[in-house]
RNA sequence: UGGGAUGUCGCCAAGUGGUAAGGCACCAGACUUUGACUCUGGCAUCCGUAGGUUCGAAUCCUGCCAUCCCAG
């Protein structure tokens, strides 16, 4: 039988996972990644989790790297005035990097997660294909586009069929204590979502400017260049008299504020482009993208370019902003996915 | 110093005798394996100030203070 290794957080999911899998079967352990010198309390939850359900269990130290491959390119992320999404960079080098070459070296041929999403082999083509997770709502795919086949073809995700309150229920029939645990939020080593204060505590001084509008006209000093993102309204301290947003991040430390209007781009530069069922494309497809965690994607079309794409969006898009993924579908397939680069309105 | 105007929540702003709208900002929740967005709730016992008239005033009267504009 099989021998899987569930990564485990300490939250519901990837307990009921663990369950999961261990009825079906399969030879199941348990492992947890300790990422900051703070994450004990989790990988206790972890632990306990893996003792009730009897599967042995491992705590992986990997604060180094996550230090280096989450940490450092989140904070530098911000500094060059695009807004980072750690949980992607956390997920492709981490729980599908070093937890699976720790895994493979213990001797596991497979590694799971709580994801909800489905990875399947193409009859056809042979190649691993992800597909949306069966509950729309919480449909995690999204965190999945940057993954390679050798990766993919060592990953189960076992509760791709299943609705949350499935997994509740499920977690409350195996007998777990953490079946009735909040869902996560925020960035995990942020748990506060002060991430501002979280530069400065790393150094980063934060860059003066200025509050600016399309006309020219200046509103004031910002608080710092690196606590704004494109789209946010609340925090910039501007009682402007309607509601007013963040449009544009510009190079020399300016921020610039206009109406919600003005946040709209149809055509999206995408770097660092994953392809999922195929190995790259070299002519238009369509495609429906997502540019953030959420559960709707928009129609548009996407040019392969000698450096990732390019997509076309149907209708204009609110809020495109660098450093955030573009996740590409066709129906439920994950077609693939990379960094947001740049955006334009025409 | 004359003449005029204005002073209501951090900002804008309703209200002209009947016991303080609203917007923005801000704060708190909700939502959420990222940032945002969004939603819900909170937010002036008091209307520059001191008196007066009135059953009752932010609304009427008077003094004072402050600010702005025009003169000078």
């Amino acid at each position: 039988m099989e021998r899987v290794l569930v990564a485990m957080s300490g939250g519901v999911d990837s307990a009921v996972a663990t369950g999961l899998l261990k009825a079906q079967g399969y030879v199941v352990g348990g492992a947890t990644m300790l990422l900051r010198d703070s994450g004990r309390p989790e990988t206790r939850e972890a632990y306990l989790s893996a003792e009730s359900l009897g599967v042995p269990f491992w705590i992986f130290d990997m604060r180094q790297e996550f230090h280096q491959c989450v940490i450092g390119p989140f904070c530098h992320s911000y500094q060059i005035g695009q807004t980072p999404n750690p949980c992607v960079l956390c997920n492709n080098r981490l729980k599908f990097g070093y937890f699976l070459d720790r895994a493979i070296e213990l001797g596991f041929e497979k590694i799971a997660t709580g994801h909800y999403a489905t990875v399947r082999q193409d009859p056809q083509t042979g190649r691993y294909v992800v597909y949306r997770g069966a509950d729309s709502q919480k449909d995690q795919s999204y965190m999945l586009h940057g993954l390679t086949q050798r990766q993919l073809s060592h990953v189960l995700l076992p509760l791709g069929e299943m609705t949350k309150p499935q997994v509740r229920q499920a977690g409350e029939a195996m007998g777990l204590k953490v079946a009735g645990k909040r869902d996560s939020q925020d960035i995990c080593f942020i748990p506060d979502g002060d991430y501002m204060s979280y530069l400065k505590s790393r150094g980063i001084v934060p860059r003066p400017g200025r509050f600016v509008d399309r006309q020219g006209r200046d509103y004031g000093p910002h608080q710092g260049f690196e606590k704004y993102t494109v789209g946010q309204r609340r925090g910039l301290d501007i009682a402007y008299g309607s509601r007013i947003y963040v449009v544009e991040k510009q190079p020399d430390g300016n921020v610039v504020i206009g109406p919600n209007e003005a946040l709209f781009s149809r055509r999206v530069w995408v770097k660092e482009v994953n392809y999922i069922p195929f190995e790259t494309v070299d002519r238009p497809i369509r495609v429906s993208a997502k540019l953030r965690y959420s559960p709707q994607s928009a129609p548009c079309t996407l040019y392969p370019e000698p450096e990732g794409c390019q997509l076309l969006f149907d209708t204009p898009q609110r809020a495109v902003t660098a450093g955030q993924s573009a996740v590409f579908y066709a129906g439920d397939l994950l077609v693939g996915g990379g960094v947001i680069a740049g955006c334009c309105q025409e």
